[in-house]
This record gives C-alpha cells, sequence and structure tokens, in this order.
RNA sequence: GGGCGCGUAGCUCAGCGGGAGAGCACUACCUUGACAUGGUAGGGGUCACAGGUUCGAUCCCUGUCGCGCCCA
C-alpha cells in the first residue's frame, strides 16, 4: 500500500538498509561477473569533514552516474572513503585538548597525541560518511579506506622511497610558506591572499663612500618597501638595468642602514622602473621573488626571523657575518622581538636616523594561512620535496593525447597553464598526524630513505661499516641485536602532506602496492567528478602518480562541475555566514529533492545559485509522481506477466509507449553525455506534463468505466508506464522510486539492480554503442534518437488532436468567462472523417476536460457561437446569450491581426530577392508553408467572423 | 596586469544562425472521484550596449559597459 502522503524523512530512513543488507553496491557481484566494470573513487573528503553543498552536489552526480551505469548491467565500484587530513585533524584534536583542560600535545608526546588522534577518528572522524549515506551515496561501503590504513599507509611509504631513488624526491633548503602560528610549512593552495590597507614605506639607503645627508638626494637611494622590518636581512638594492635615472648606480654599494653592512647595487629585471622609487631592496631569505633575484645574482640569503616569526639576531651567524661591532648592540635589542612590534620599532629607528623618507599607504596582497589564519611567512627551511615538474610532463601528455578528457573540454587549459607553471612541490610537514617521512639520519645526518626502520638500519650499519666508522664487528653485531641500535640512527620527525597520499587514490585503495584482482580490474577509473577549484588538489597529483606509478593515466575522463553559491552568486562560506547545510534541505524537503535540484541545476560551464525554493518545486514534483501512483495503485493497475508494451491495441496506449520510449532516449543520451541538467529536465516533463497531464487524464474514462479489453490493456500500460518512469528516475530520486518499486507489485529484485529502459527492439548497433564502454569520451552520438525504439506517429497524431483540441476550449472558456459550471455543447463543423471518428472514440475524456455538455457535428457553425480553430477545422461552442458578440468579435479580430503579421513577416523575407537567392532551398520552402498556413488560418477566422456578424 | 566565464521574463536559469523557453514568483478562476505539496487559464522580455559578418544575429566576430572567479 502506498501511505497517502509522501513523506521523504520516513522512506530515505529505512531505504539505506534495505540497500545495505542486499549489497546492492557491492563491486563483484557475482552475477556480474562478466560485466564490463564502471569505476568511479570519489574525491576523498576531509575526515573531520561535515557535509556542504559543494559535497552534495558532486556527490549526487557521482551517484546518478554510478546507480545509472549499475542499472545498465555494469559492474560498478564506487570507492569511497576520507583522507586524514593532517593539519585539520591535528588542530581539532589539539582543541580537544585545550577545551578539556587535558595536557597539551607536546606535554603529552607524539606517540600518545597520536593515540588520541586515533580515538578521536575512531569516535566522531567520518562524520561525513554517514551524511553522504543520507544522500543516498551508492558507494560500496564495504571498502571504504582510510589514507591512514594500513595497506594505504604501505603505498604511502613504497612512493616516497622509490621516488627517491629515482631523484624524483630530495631534500632541499628553499623558501616555504610558512605558519608561525601553527608552525609547519604548508602548500601555496592553503595559502590564501588578503587584501590588507598597509603601507609602503620609502626608506634612503646611503651609498657608500658619500656622507649620508638626509638634506642631499645624491648620498643615498630611496628604497619602498612593504615590509621594512625584514631590512636587516637585506643583501641586495636592484634597479632595473635601463632604468635611465638610477643605472648609473648599478655596481656601487650601499650601506644598510641601522645594520652597516655593505650590499651591492645590482641591476635586475625585477625591479620595476614605474613602481615605488624604482629601486627595491633585495631580501633573499624573506620573499619569494627576492629570492629568485638572489639565485641570479649569488646573494647571501640572511634569515632574520625564527620559527615563531620573531626576529632572531644575537645567535644568528648569518646576520652577524662580517658587521661592525656596532650592529651587536642593534642586534641584542631588537632579538627575540616579534615581527609586527619589530616593524614598528625599526621604522621608529630609521625615521630617528633620518633614513625614513616618507610614508604611502598601500593597499597589497598578504598571503594568510588558510587554517590558522596568520599571516605566512615566506621562510627559509630545510624540506623535502618532490620533482613535480618531471612527473608533470607525462600527466600533460595523457591529457593531450586524449588518454584523460575533460568535460567540459575548457578546463584543459587550466589544467596546462597550472602544470606548465608548477613549482616543486614541498610534502613535508611539522606536524605529527600523517604518513611520517620514511627518512633516517645516521650520527653524521647522512639520510637512508626506506620503506621500514629495519631496512634503514641495514643501509645504515652497511654504509657506516665501509666508511670506517664502525667496525664490521660492531656491524654484525648491532644488526643482530635491535637494542643495540637504539639511538643509532633517528627518524625524521616530518610527515608528508596530505596530498601526498591523496594523490595515489586511485590505486592505493585497490589494494596496491599488491597486485590485488581489483587494481586489474578496476583500475583506471572511468571519470573523476570534482569542482574546478580541486583540479590542482587531486587532479594534477592523481594524474602525476597514477601515471608514474600505474603507467596509465588514473581516470579516462575528468568531470569539472560549478562551484554552489548561495542566492546572490557569493561563494559560500563560513565567515560570510551564507552557507546553506544541505542536510537542512534534506530534513525538510527530502534528499531525493535536494539531488533532484543540484542535478537539473549541473550546467556545464556555469556555477550554480541555490536557491531552496527550488528544492520545495521539486518536493513537489516527487508528491505528484507519488499520487500518480496511487492513483494507479487505487485503480488496481498491474503489469501483468509478459506484458508487451508494444502490441497495444489502444490509441492512448500506444500513444505513451512512444512517449515513454523517447523520454528514455533524451534521459539516457543526456547522461551519457554528462548533461544532466538535461537529463532532469525530460524526465522532469515526461512525469508532470505527459503522464500526468494528460495520460492518466486520458485513461480516466476507460480506467474508471466498464470493465473491457480496453481497460485492462491501459490498467496494464499505466502500471507499465509508472514502471519506466520509476526507472529513469531512480538515478536522481533513489529513495522515492526504491519505495514505490517496492510497494507497487511484487518484485523479483530492487530497483537500484534492475535493466535501465532500453526497447527490445533495440538496434545492434546501439547495443555496440553501450558495449563500447565509455559513454564519456565522445562516442559517435545518436542522430535519430526515436529511431532505434517503439514509435507511432499516428497514435501521436491523434492524440495530438485531442490534446489541441482540449486546450483551445479551455482557453477560450477562461478568456470569454464561461463559468466553470456551465457545461457548453460543442459543435464540430464540416469535420472531416478522421476528425469525426476521434470525436467519438475520446467523446468521454473531451467532455470531462473541457466541461462540455455534448459534442455534435454539423456543416456550418451555429449562428451566433463561438469559434474556434482546431488544425484547421472549426470547433464551435454555440453559446448565444451567455458569450458576449462584442468579445467574440474582439477575439476573432486578435486572432485574424495575429495571422496578418505572420503573413507580413513572411512576404517581407519572400520578396527578398537576397533571401530567396541565399537561404538554402528547405528554409525558403518553410516559409511558404508558414505563409500558407497563416493565410488558411486567417481565413477560417475571417469566415467565423463574417458569421458572427450574420447571427447579429 | 594575465586567464576563464557571465549579462535572456520580477527571481533562478535553459536555448544559441531562420517565428523568444522552463521552474519559481505574480494575476484570475476552480474544495472535478491521485494530488491545494494540486488543477485550468493568463500577464510579463528593443535576449546589457555599439559596431561588423550574413539574405537573415539573442545566437558568430570586434569593441564598450557591468558582474563573478582563478592566477600574478
Amino acid at each position: 500500500m502506498i501511505e497517502k502522503t509522501y513523506q521523504p524523512s520516513d522512506i530515505e530512513s529505512r531505504m539505506s538498509r534495505v540497500w545495505e543488507e542486499a549489497g546492492a553496491f557491492k563491486a563483484g557481484r557475482p552475477e556480474r561477473r562478466e560485466a564490463e566494470p564502471f569505476t568511479i573513487v570519489i574525491p576523498p573528503p576531509n575526515v573531520t569533514g561535515s557535509l556542504h553543498m559543494g559535497h552534495a552536489l558532486n556527490n549526487t552526480l557521482q551517484d546518478v552516474l554510478c546507480r545509472f551505469e549499475r542499472m545498465r548491467g555494469r559492474d560498478v565500484l564506487w570507492q569511497p572513503g576520507t583522507d586524514h587530513a593532517g593539519i585539520a585533524t591535528q588542530m581539532v584534536v589539539e582543541r580537544q585538548l585545550a577545551e578539556r583542560k587535558e595536557p597539551g600535545r607536546r606535554e603529552m608526546g607524539r606517540a600518545r597525541f597520536l593515540e588520541r588522534v586515533w580515538q578521536w577518528k575512531a569516535e566522531s572522524g567520518g562524520v561525513i560518511v554517514n551524511q553522504l549515506k543520507r544522500l543516498g551515496a551508492s558507494c560500496d561501503w564495504s571498502r571504504e579506506r582510510f589514507t591512514m590504513d594500513e595497506g594505504l599507509s604501505r603505498a604511502v611509504a613504497k612512493v616516497f622511497v622509490e621516488l627517491h631513488r629515482a631523484g624524483l624526491i630530495y631534500k632541499d633548503k628553499r623558501l616555504v610558506n610558512w605558519d608561525p602560528k601553527l608552525l609547519t610549512a604548508i602548500s601555496d593552495l592553503e595559502v590564501k591572499q588578503v587584501e590588507v590597507k598597509g603601507s609602503l614605506w620609502h626608506l634612503r639607503y646611503p651609498i657608500e663612500g658619500k656622507a649620508f645627508d638626509p638634506s642631499d638626494s645624491s648620498t643615498y637611494i630611496v628604497v619602498a618597501t612593504t615590509r621594512p622590518e625584514t631590512m636587516l636581512g637585506d643583501t641586495a638594492v636592484a634597479v632595473h638595468p635601463e632604468n635611465a635615472k638610477l643605472e648609473y648606480l648599478i655596481g656601487s654599494n650601499v650601506v644598510l642602514p641601522l645594520v652597516g653592512r655593505i650590499i651591492p647595487i645590482i641591476g635586475d629585471d625585477y625591479a620595476d622602473p614605474e613602481k615605488g622609487t624604482g629601486a627595491v631592496k633585495i631580501t633573499p631569505a624573506h620573499d619569494f621573488n627576492d629570492f629568485d633575484v638572489g639565485k641570479r645574482h649569488h646573494l647571501p640569503q640572511i634569515s632574520v626571523l625564527d620559527r615563531e616569526g620573531r626576529l632572531t639576531l644575537s645567535e644568528n651567524e648569518d646576520f652577524l657575518r662580517g658587521l661592525p661591532s656596532g650592529a651587536l648592540m642593534l642586534a641584542e635589542e631588537f632579538d627575540g622581538m616579534d615581527r609586527f612590534a619589530a616593524r614598528k620599532a625599526i621604522v621608529a629607528r630609521l625615521e630617528e636616523f633620518g633614513f625614513l623618507d616618507k610614508i604611502e599607504p598601500h593597499a597589497h596582497m598578504v598571503p594568510h594561512g588558510d587554517r590558522s589564519n596568520a599571516v605566512i611567512e615566506p621562510y627559509l627551511t630545510d624540506q623535502w620535496y618532490v620533482d613535480a615538474k618531471e612527473l608533470a610532463r607525462p600527466a600533460m601528455a595523457a591529457v593531450r593525447s586524449g588518454e584523460t578528457a575533460f568535460v567540459p573540454r575548457n578546463w584543459e587549459k587550466t589544467y596546462f597553464e597550472w602544470m606548465e607553471n608548477i613549482q616543486p612541490w614541498c610534502i613535508s610537514r611539522q606536524l605529527w598526524w600523517g604518513h611520517q617521512i620514511p627518512a633516517w639520519y645516521g650520527p653524521d645526518g647522512k639520510v637512508f630513505v626506506a620503506e621500514t626502520e629495519d631496512e634503514a638500519i641495514g643501509h645504515a650499519l652497511g654504509y657506516y661499516v665501509e666508511q670506517g666508522v664502525i667496525t664490521a664487528e660492531q656491524g654484525a653485531e648491532m644488526a643482530r641485536d635491535p637494542a643495540k641500535c637504539d639511538g643509532f640512527i633517528t627518524r625524521d620527525e616530518d610527515v608528508l602532506d596530505t596530498w601526498f597520499s591523496s594523490a595515489l587514490w586511485p590505486f592505493s585503495t585497490l589494494g596496491w602496492p599488491d597486485e590485488t584482482p581489483e587494481l586489474n580490474r578496476y583500475y583506471p577509473t572511468n571519470v573523476l567528478v570534482t569542482g574546478f577549484d580541486i583540479i590542482f588538489f587531486w587532479v594534477a597529483r592523481m594524474m602525476m602518480m597514477g601515471i608514474h606509478f600505474m603507467k596509465e593515466a588514473p581516470f579516462s575522463t575528468v568531470y569539472i562541475h560549478a562551484l554552489v553559491r548561495d542566492e546572490k552568486g557569493a561563494k559560500m562560506s563560513k565567515s560570510k555566514g551564507n552557507v546553506i547545510d544541505p542536510l537542512n534541505l534534506v530534513d525538510k524537503y527530502g534528499a531525493d529533492a535536494l539531488r533532484f535540484t543540484l542535478a537539473a541545476m549541473a550546467v556545464q560551464g556555469r556555477d550554480i545559485k541555490l536557491s531552496p525554493q527550488r528544492v520545495e518545486g521539486y518536493r513537489n514534483f516527487a508528491t505528484k509522481f507519488w499520487n500518480a501512483c496511487r492513483f494507479a495503485e487505487m485503480n488496481d493497475c498491474v503489469v501483468p506477466a509478459r506484458f508487451d508494451p508494444t502490441a497495444a491495441a489502444e490509441t492512448l496506449n500506444r500513444w505513451i509507449v512512444h512517449e515513454t520510449a523517447r523520454a528514455a532516449c533524451e534521459v539516457t543520451e543526456a547522461i551519457e553525455s554528462s548533461r544532466f541538467n538535461d537529463a532532469a529536465g525530460a524526465i522532469y516533463r515526461f512525469v508532470w506534463n505527459v503522464y500526468c497531464d494528460w495520460y492518466l487524464e486520458l485513461a480516466k474514462p476507460v480506467i474508471l468505466g466498464e470493465d473491457s479489453p480496453a481497460k485492462s490493456e491501459t490498467r496494464a500500460m499505466v502500471a507499465w508506464a509508472r514502471d519506466e518512469i520509476l526507472k529513469l528516475l531512480h538515478p536522481f530520486m533513489p529513495f522515492i522510486t526504491e519505495e514505490l518499486w517496492a510497494v507497487t507489485a511484487e518484485r523479483t529484485q530492487l530497483l537500484t539492480l534492475t535493466e535501465w529502459p532500453n526497447k527490445a527492439d533495440q538496434t545492434r548497433k546501439r547495443r555496440t554503442l553501450i558495449a563500447a564502454a565509455d559513454p564519456f569520451i565522445g562516442s559517435e552520438p545518436i542522430t535519430d534518437l526515436l529511431e532505434p525504439y517503439f514509435r507511432d506517429n499516428a497514435a501521436e497524431a491523434e492524440i495530438g488532436w485531442v490534446v489541441d483540441l482540449v486546450t483551445a476550449i479551455r482557453s477560450v472558456r477562461a478568456e470569454m468567462n464561461i463559468p466553470p459550471a456551465t457545461l457548453a455543447p460543442l459543435v464540430l463543423a464540416g469535420a472531416s472523417d478522421e476528425s469525426r471518428a476521434r470525436a467519438q472514440r475520446w467523446s468521454d475524456v473531451i467532455k470531462r476536460m473541457s466541461r462540455l455538455a455534448d459534442i455534435s457535428f454539423a456543416d456550418q457553425a451555429p449562428a451566433g457561437a463561438v469559434q474556434l480553430l482546431i488544425r484547421g477545422e472549426v470547433a464551435a461552442l454555440p453559446l448565444k446569450g451567455i458569450v458576449d458578440v462584442a468579445a467574440q468579435r474582439t477575439r476573432l479580430g486578435k486572432e485574424i491581426a495575429k495571422a496578418d503579421v505572420d503573413i507580413a513577416r513572411v512576404d517581407l523575407k519572400l520578396a527578398d530577392q537576397n533571401f530567396i537567392a541565399n537561404a538554402p532551398g528547405e528554409i525558403v520552402e518553410d516559409e511558404k508553408e508558414k505563409r500558407e498556413a497563416a493565410v488558411a488560418r486567417k481565413a477560417k477566422f475571417v469566415e467565423a467572423l463574417e458569421r458572427l456578424k450574420a447571427a447579429e
């Protein structure tokens, strides 16, 4: 029994269990052993995360694809899981410790802290997984993975070791984005640029050999900077080599104010003559651009800040090297001062001695950590790097060759842009939570990279014996007794960037480095579905690693979807407070409605502005269909065994088979080409505007009438078409459809495993197309949509006539203000035999739907009747006395005028010799036909008007 | 500064070389035997602006204006 009202929450809470118990989403179901696999790996959400709109869209689209392909018989693996989110997770747990007033991370030590993280993960990690289930995501949950799982960690270690051996991972001293609050390096992508209203300080640097005189500008050079405090680490001043005003200074030196260091004035393009004073100070250890300039000119790198962003001077050999003794006092005075305080103090001091030229207000971008919100410091440290440039080469080639395709294609450009300018990827992080770097240091700092500590010890012992640091006997003994090795080598404390492990996701989740059957069967995957903001996070890195280790790109298609914005088009963010929680919408309208909305709005190349009203509209759509199913049930509509819809005898039934086939084609074709909005639109229109509005209404007289073969056929067809709808709608609204599937008939299997509507007379060509696998790689388009399917043009014409007639009568009744209670008679004037027969066949329906008393035939419309034109024939409502004659005349006059406009427009075209000469023949023919039709229409209305006048 | 994209009905958006479309909102009417989370009918648009290509431009090209995003 179908419940009287549709209540999404009821259904949705039950249905997940049904699927789970049936193992419906498990990859490798025995009956699909021979089937072609279809694989998607979920872009692993952050384990600390909770579902936001972007996830909802992303996973809805993946789910539509998975359910669609599963129903098409493929062996679907949708691989779920989460990533361990190094910084985020560590912060969550540290915050929790602080809240509970427990000892902090450093106090409890690494081992105990990690225990706590695992404990946190067990208790509250992966909330998002359950939220995805609520959304109906048909992942193979039995295969859920976590990037810190044993197997995945093994993959990480192996990848690190192999890349290191190949020279693609190395240690280097470079500038990194340093977060002085979290005390770790972070990636470019975790840095957001924030516009800050700062200042531009103009500083006077005295020229060596001239007596500095603030009032004599020939004794100094003015440099402009946004970061005066870093001047302590300056090692040059740069001017543009073609700077006419300053060029003469290149080659001379300046004396760094306050410090006294003698530094050169160099010529470099980097100094923009138009900007500031045309001269810039160069601080290689504190600015990315300056770092490059420094490399070009072999300048020393002097770092003047410590890990926490405080000045470090007194013990700083780099800083003190070669300085006059006076500088020591300054060093002691400023040592340990925070960078922001230091800025003020240094500016004050500069001013005091006349080194400050002026201060200008200056808006500029300042890097901030997206987690800590601290101002990021470009900081010189030793870190591990991946040679991304080398790995990017084949990753770009794979896209160029078409092995991997972006949909929509224009994202390829973004991808190339980034890959071509890719920098060494800093993979080490000064955190505890994550994959600890598999590198160990010997007593002399020599590094040993290995998958396990035992292996590293082996290498180290071998090396040090060879070097004569220890004797062969000592080595052998240490190898025998692990206790003796204690402290001999120590492991690198740092962990790897979370993305390092995410990059392996498409194959590590399938069991790599072991050679598992899954790896063999499901790699490479078919499609990665993601937002464009993540191209660099996931796509690029998965491509690099996938190709390097698997020799094949990890996915054949990358489908890039829109960003979900708020109603006003702003990016949703917590700080703006404009986030719409998808789960609130699910609570209110149901997961099905939310999914349908997202799919319906997922147009390629345009962002989604989500409005809750839209969701409500699709909830109403679900209700509409729910009630249609109730109607079918109340009238005992069931599909008999061995029912063949194409053998139907009734015109109406042949029509709905025709329409259903067409809808199935449209939906299938749209999903195949990732046009989710078109697919959703097609099924929406079919359900509401075809099945509910017309088919059920036209079927009612038969269904509610006396028993007859027509009645049983129609009842069967109502149920058959409903079942087809359930299938077509299932990928978009899985819950309501599975529920209705279960309650409307005895089923042999779940809807989610039922075959997608493919008509029996499907052509071989089409079958091959489907079998030819990947829907995303532009298989040859099916031009004639209806061809392979059932069609009945005669039925379409007849039902079309009925629809036109009913619509026209309804329209004129409203226009003429004929009260609904008035049952008008209908007279078909001079009707053809065909129309006469149709009118008789559909008399009940027409009367019911257009509120008529009866239908009769005559040669001419009765005097004073309201006259309509239906497909070239006149239909009259003799309502003389009820309807105002003047109003009728106005109406007919308007119709005539409309026809005149049409005729005039066509005439204008046809009179144009250029048009006749240049337009394609069929277009000219079309125009002529339009003209004839308009002329005929006009004639009928003129005739009607004459008759009306005659009746007065 | 470089790149990508967008300006179509009140709102959110489809369409994209030959007569302007949908959903929501709005108006009027309807307690009709699946459904008021509904039905029926209707109003509403120089398709941002200016040039160009074309027999013909909302659609293609160029420019202008406005908006958004990404990168520097």
